[in-house]
Order: structure tokens, then sequence, then C-alpha cells
DNA sequence: TCAGAACGGAACATTATGTTCCAGTGGTAG
DNA sequence: CTACCACTGGAACATAATGTTCCGTTCTGA
């Protein structure tokens, strides 16, 4: 009976929106509204039932999306596994969950709010413990820091084509050859690593509204 | 005196203009054309005296990068040196030619005009002449192919921080990443490779204009 | 001196899009 | 059974963005 009332309803829809607005927003960070509502069979006013604004729906959409980040790091971090397996499979989840996509397809578009900003350290410790773990038992290159697993991870976001399963399966061909190069230890590579201060610029190209 | 000449400013222009361009569209692909004119120090009608419409500007632009990219590969598919370090100089000469960062992102947002198509061939024949001369030394990877040659250089190419110098030098960073995860002959990476149709339909989401 | 090529940039037309508004619907309390 | 109201769909509105045109101005070159 829950299914049928007007409240399971709008329960239902509040998933829906959601769902809908992560899809939309991935493959369309510049997306109008409408085209999310559109795509999750509901009408505008049930969007904005919901949220103030459009910032405010992307901006739940990337706290929500940081704070995956963060469990998923801060599991792997707590994992006693093999380093090396730890890491990989960290890398391979992150990537699944298409956690730092939004966040940064998003960048400058929204205002970051206060829980969003609680996340960060926590996503940052996480990785770093899971990345220091792998480092410390050899198996991945000393030269690589947290900044770079960021942009890593970023940089196999962009591939996009088609087919979604098509897309995931190609970003994880080159998570692989990545994860290849960073398992050897030859030359050094170039450039330091991005800080985190770098990384984290580009959120603040948001003109900061009333 | 030709340098005070009312064509020689014209003729300064041109390149001024398509300098501003290639500037603008690569950090912003959706760019107003008016940003254009403003980096470039002239006005809106010295645009539009040279190019109809910002179709043609934007079809241009690609067309030249392309062209670049074709000239880089032909070039590294002739040279006699080892085939690694053919191989390594193309991949960095590609990456700091930028020439797919703009056909890429731009891409969809133009007609794709019959110069441009003519490249296709030429860009795709030499690279993959310079990876098979690698694959046969046994210095890349057997499971690599082109497609996956333009997917890197795609990857690498959305790396973005605000300093154009780093950019350049994270770019590379990962390029060395990448490279060696290439050298290597480990398991098998996952998923067939990309396909020159999987990358090449995302210019197909252009509308046909009149 | 003067015709006209080249230019700057305001003005215009159009489109895109965030937000509001209102009438309709159906579950539910009394 | 009925009246209420939370919830919804989607048209309408206001606004901002931006491609393109237009016109008055400048300055070269003959």
């Amino acid at each position: 009976m829950a299914l049928n009332g007007r409240k399971a309803q709008a329960a239902r829809n509040d998933e829906l929106i959601l769902e809908a607005a992560r899809a939309v927003f991935t493959a369309d960070p510049a997306a109008p509204i409408s085209t999310v509502a559109e795509r999750a069979g509901v009408g505008i006013s049930a969007l904005y039932r919901r949220y103030r604004s459009k910032d405010d729906l992307l901006q739940k959409l990337c706290t929500d999306a940081i704070r995956t980040y963060a469990d998923i790091a801060e599991s792997a971090a707590k994992s006693q596994a093999e380093p090396w397996e730890v890491f990989v499979s960290f890398m391979r989840t992150a990537l699944d969950a298409k956690a730092g996509s939004l966040s940064i397809r998003l960048a400058g578009q929204f205002r970051v709010g206060e829980e969003l900003q609680a996340q960060l350290p926590r996503a940052f410790e996480s990785t770093r413990q899971v990345l220091d773990r792998a480092k410390a038992a050899g198996v991945v290159r000393a030269d690589i820091e947290v900044g770079d697993i960021s942009l890593m991870l970023e940089q196999l976001q962009t591939i996009e084509v088609g087919d979604e399963a098509r897309t995931n399966q190609l970003r994880h061909r080159y998570l692989k050859l990545m994860l290849d190069g960073l398992h050897a230890s030859r030359d050094e590579i170039p450039g330091p690593a991005p800080t985190w201060k770098e990384i984290g610029s580009r959120y603040e190209q948001a003109v900061t509204p009333a």
C-alpha cells in the first residue's frame, strides 16, 4: 500500500530525480534543469519542490559524490589486505563510482557548501593512507602523491563514448595501463605531483551568488 | 613599411585572431565569439570580415589542428630512428601541439568539412605505422591499437590547471606514466581497443545547419 | 584630397534556460 | 462521503547570453 500512496510516489520521485540528475549532469555538466525533469519523468515543479534552485541540486549531487568517494577511500584505508590489492581495488571502485567525475565537471558551477568542504579532508586523508601503504610496501613508485590519484581518476572519467557499458570498459582499460605505469619503478616521471591546492582551485571559479 | 601599412595590420590581425581563437576555445570550447575578439585585441567586425560565421572559424581551427597532427604523425612515420624513440617522441610532440585537444573538445559543434575529412586517413595511417613499428620491435605491448593512442592523447589534454606551463608539465607527467604502462608487457589490459568508428562518432552530433 | 578597405563596437534578434505560477489530481482525515 | 491539501505537470515569464548585422570612423594608398 505504501507503493500506491501519494507519499510513496513522492519518495520514489526523490530517488528518480537524483538518479536522473546524476545521469544528465554526468553526460553534460551544462545541461538545463528541464532535461533532468524530463529524464526523471516528472514535471519541473517536482524538482523545485525539493531544491530551492539549480545550485542547490548541483551542490547536493556533488556533496553526495564526494561523500561516496570518501567512504570508498576510508574503507580501503581500513582494509588489511595486501597493499597493492587494496590500492588497485580502491582505484577500480572509485572509478566505477564515478565519484570524482561529477564534482570535477561541475566545479565552479555551484557554491561549495560546508558539508562538501567537510568531506574533503576525509577524502584526502584516506586516499593518502592507501597510497602511502602501497608506497611503503614498494609496490607503487615513490614519486606518486595524492594529487596524482585525483588527476588520474579525473582523466579516466573524461573518457566518453556513446555507450555507457563500453565507456566503462574503456575507462578500466586505461586504468590498467596507468596502474602498470604506477607499479613499475622505472625512471622518474617529470614534474612535481599536483598539489592539493592546484586541484582544489578549480572550485573557486564560482561567482558567489547572493 | 609593410609593418605600418593597413594591409600589414590586417595580415597581422589574421594571425592574432587565429591565435586568440585557439587559446580561447582550448580553454573553453563553448566560449562566445566576443571573447575571441577581445583576446585578439580587435573588434568583432574584424572577425566577421574573415569568417562568415562562428562555425566557419571553428572549422578552420579544427582543420588546421588535424592537419598539424597528421603532419607530426607522418613525420614520425618516416623517421628511421629507434622504434621506441620515435614513438615516444611522436607522443610528446603530439601532446605539445595540442592538436587533438581542439578537435575533440569542439566535436559536434561545427560542420565537418571536406578538407578536415581528408586529413583523417592520413592521420590514422601514419599513427598506425608509428605504432606498428614499435609493436613489431616488441617495445610496445601488442594489445594497443591506434584508437588507444587517440584516446590517451585526448585524456591527457583534458588535464587543466590554472597555469599553462604547469598544465603542460602535468600532462607530460602522466604521458610518461602511460608510456611506462605501454612499454611493459604485463598482463593483458581489459576490453578491446577503441575502434576508429567509436572515436569518430563524436563528431556526428552536429545538427547540420542550412 | 579622396575613395574605400578595414575596423570598433553598439544594437538587434534570437535562443536558452532558471524560476514562478496556477490549475488539476487523487489520497486521506474527519 | 466529502472537503482539504500535498503534490504534480507544464505553460508562462523574465532574464541573460550570444551570434550576427550595421553604421559611423579611421587611415592607407593613389
